[in-house]
DNA sequence: ATTATCTATAGATCTATAGATAATGC
DNA sequence: ATTATCTATAGATCTATAGATAATGC
């Protein structure tokens, strides 16, 4: 048993992170997939339709990867990395991120994408905060830090180096940045508060 | 004298802006303007001419701003903080980065336009880490920061909030991320190192 | 019967060009 | 003469629909 709609998400995605939400046609998908527009149409009758099935689909994704790294530890960063890995794995295999494509022209998208791609970062923001704090509260994550902020920093962080690391140097530029963000965030109990000192 | 060039480089870069680079076509930018496509062509023969004069226009003005800065202090802080105000402004307007825009469908872009967005970025990130190694230099940064992480750091965090905190909570949630920027890089002799103790 | 896919096509829009016409600078 | 703009149009491509046909599940 084929299933079309699923290859249809799953090529549709791929086409969306490497040229846009407006950079490919149902042409292109179809060539992908191997079958004709019309047949498009009878899943996702309007390009919105599949726009906001692709962001439902990745989000699920993510719900299950962020989930798995919830029960795997308990260590605040190590899930931040865990996290951030997830980004890395994108990097690697020269895709961005679906929702960043996306938020990138947020009066240009249909409004019904438009608010699922904000519904799917609060989430993440929401999922960091919590995570710092409960790290934070079972110290292995630094004492003094604002939970909110650092939040903010990671998820910033994380999208702005997916972003911009393929134009400067790659996975190791991005695992610079990732480092950063951890010695941001280790407890002095843990390692040094800064590095260059004994 | 009417500048008809400038004008449309002006109004499609708040097109690409907001579109897209491939969300805008030269009807739009005719309609914009209030001239004919037919004189879109007269000046950029082809779309990929317009993107690459694009990029060109809009890194000559950050050349001007990031010279400007250079010139007006030698505090390596107020120099970085004054660089994140040029992005303030673009969020506050609701407009992104051009060359983040272009940037994010990396394989999908002209060459000529894919390589003039890589240089932007390598400049800014080369600009950041001079910055940082001179106020490290001059007591005005933190003396045990790694520049080249630092400067990667504050690029991705930038580009990374100009594009989540329209998502999530604007103007201040940009501030906040700047905040964190700004306490990892002061220097201990500067305020505390640690704000939540006395 | 229902679900899935196709052919065929509509009508709009896209980038781009040819070549006429108007405005400008000498 | 040169520079700038226009009309008119080509040919491709876009999203979307109507309605026929094929495959599937009962």
């Amino acid at each position: 048993m084929k299933d079309t709609r699923l290859e249809l998400l799953t090529k549709a995605e791929a086409l969306v992170r490497s040229r846009g939400y407006s950079g490919f046609s149902y042409a292109d998908l179809a060539l992908a997939v191997g079958v004709r527009t019309a047949s498009i149409h009878y899943y996702f009758p309007a390009k919105k339709d599949l726009g906001v099935a692709l962001v439902a689909f990745y989000d699920e994704r993510y719900d299950a990867e962020m989930a798995g790294i919830l029960r795997s530890t308990d260590d605040g960063l190590e899930r931040v990395t865990a996290y951030a890995r997830l980004y890395l794995s994108g990097l690697e295999q020269k895709l961005g991120c679906l929702c960043a494509v996306l938020a990138i022209t947020p009066e240009f998208l249909p409004t019904e994408i438009r608010d699922a791609v904000r519904r799917f970062f609060r989430k993440h923001f929401l999922w960091l905060k919590t995570v710092l704090e409960e790290g934070r509260a079972n110290g292995s994550i630094r004492k003094d830090i604002d939970c909110d902020q650092q939040a903010r920093v990671a998820i910033a962080l994380l999208e702005g180096a997916l972003l911009m690391e393929p134009m400067l140097d790659g996975s190791s530029g991005f695992m610079s940045a990732i480092a950063a963000l951890q010695s941001q965030l280790r407890p002095a109990s843990k390692g040094d508060q800064s590095p260059k000192e004994a």
